[in-house]
DNA sequence: ACAAAAGTGTTTTAGTTACACCCATGA
DNA sequence: TCATGGGTGTAACTAAAACACTTTTGT
């Protein structure tokens, strides 16, 4: 806009502009994203994203923080991962005005039932694969989504905020064995990791924890670095 | 916008929506931006990133090619390589009105001098070295863009976006220095990228180039493939 | 003849895979 | 005691880095 010489900030159509929100968890080791049921028309009955407006004086990550404890009524939005993916804009998204979303992905550890909040519909974690067919360009916004945290896994410690603050790396390696969708040896997969400088950080205490009958295991706590060196490539390759 | 009951589209001071564009070339072997010079305040006299406003039938993509158009002179734009970066919302970043304003990472083959088309002050190729301070947030869009560029070389075929149709591994690889500067081995590099299927495929014809003095080298044309296996992963990991 | 770049080959090294094996716990 | 998952060890394989070497051009 730097080039117009003059401009009128009514010259146009206004644009609205929203965030949608992709929120992942891990449920039963299935991964899950919260939806909403819409009310009325356009799609009345379809499932859709959570997601709102831009409030006048918010920029659009703190929309999308705002609208993501309205929806999963969580306290402590401020340390979940939220991550900006895509901002769709195409003409025709929403019959009825002229929208452009700003999309984001968030990672939420734990799965508190989600409180159908303030104006919204009902909310519900659903598995990923049996989401049906979503509103309006939603299908396209949560493909984008789910393909960015999948290979964000590969290249940056996310996984461990799918996980509670302290964690065992049986639990971190299910992160990664749920998202990819396939095994992950797990020798290699906690050589790979703790040679992997400031990825996790063991806890002091000796305390233990097991998630079934095996042997009680270590603990650690996510570690300060955001980009893994080597990346933690998964088998396939990109498919 | 799928949880509001009713609303109206003039409840909100309306938003601006436009581009920013980071366009990207190479000339002797420096990396390159396109700047524009800012006629008016704020930021009479400073530089800034090509832009403009997304027109009520337009996609944001859209109305990123045709500024790119309108800047640069290219007339085959539909082909070049136009990468959404990220959006910015900030509210005080324009203060003038609110604009939120969807960043675009183009690169572009040669350099044609830019024309100062349509309504653009002059726009002009700068050294990435010698670019200083831009208007409104454009510092960090810049940023933000020469980092995607450079991370994408490394798990893409993106680099021949930057070479002529037909071009020798020596050129291509001058790519890769220059983006990431830091050499590269070129023995190692002619394994890798021959190796890399969709990557490069041969030029039939036996015609042979040089860029100076040495052997002339045969030419290559880009291959269809998007993504890399196995990336080509830059020295230095990612700083 | 010499420098410079293309192209090929080889050695060394690092990382990954695929296991075998022992340990500690719940049932 | 047996199944289960945690944790350690190790040999085989594979990709990459480093570098020597030959080829073909311009000057």
């Amino acid at each position: 806009m730097e080039c117009v010489q003059g401009y009128d900030k009514y010259a146009y159509e206004p644009f609205a502009v929203t965030v949608d929100l992709a929120v992942f968890t891990l449920r039963e080791d299935v991964l899950q994203v919260l939806l909403v049921e819409r009310g009325q028309e356009p799609y009345a009955g379809r499932r859709a994203l959570p997601g709102g407006f831009v409030g006048p004086e918010e920029s659009a990550e703190t929309a999308a923080r705002r609208e993501l404890a309205e929806e999963t009524g969580l306290l402590d939005v401020a340390g979940l991962h939220l991550e900006q993916v895509r901002t769709y804009s195409e003409p025709g998204r929403d019959p009825r005005m002229r929208v452009v979303s700003v999309a984001y992905a968030a990672l939420v550890p734990d799965a508190p039932q989600p409180r159908g909040g303030g104006d919204a519909a009902r909310a519900d974690w659903l598995p990923l694969v049996s989401v049906g067919r979503l509103a309006f360009d939603h299908d396209r916004i949560l493909a984008d989504a789910h393909e960015r945290v999948r290979a964000k896994l590969e290249y940056t410690g996310l996984a461990t905020a799918f996980c509670p603050p302290e964690f065992t790396l049986g639990e971190l390696r299910q992160v990664y064995e749920t998202v990819w969708g396939s095994a992950v040896d797990p020798a290699n997969f906690r050589r790979k990791v703790l040679a992997t400088p400031g990825f996790v950080e063991p806890v002091s205490g000796p305390p233990r924890r097991t998630g079934g009958r095996g042997k009680p295991a270590a603990l650690f706590r996510a570690g300060g670095a955001t980009t893994l060196h080597p990346p933690l490539l998964r088998p396939e390759g990109r498919p």
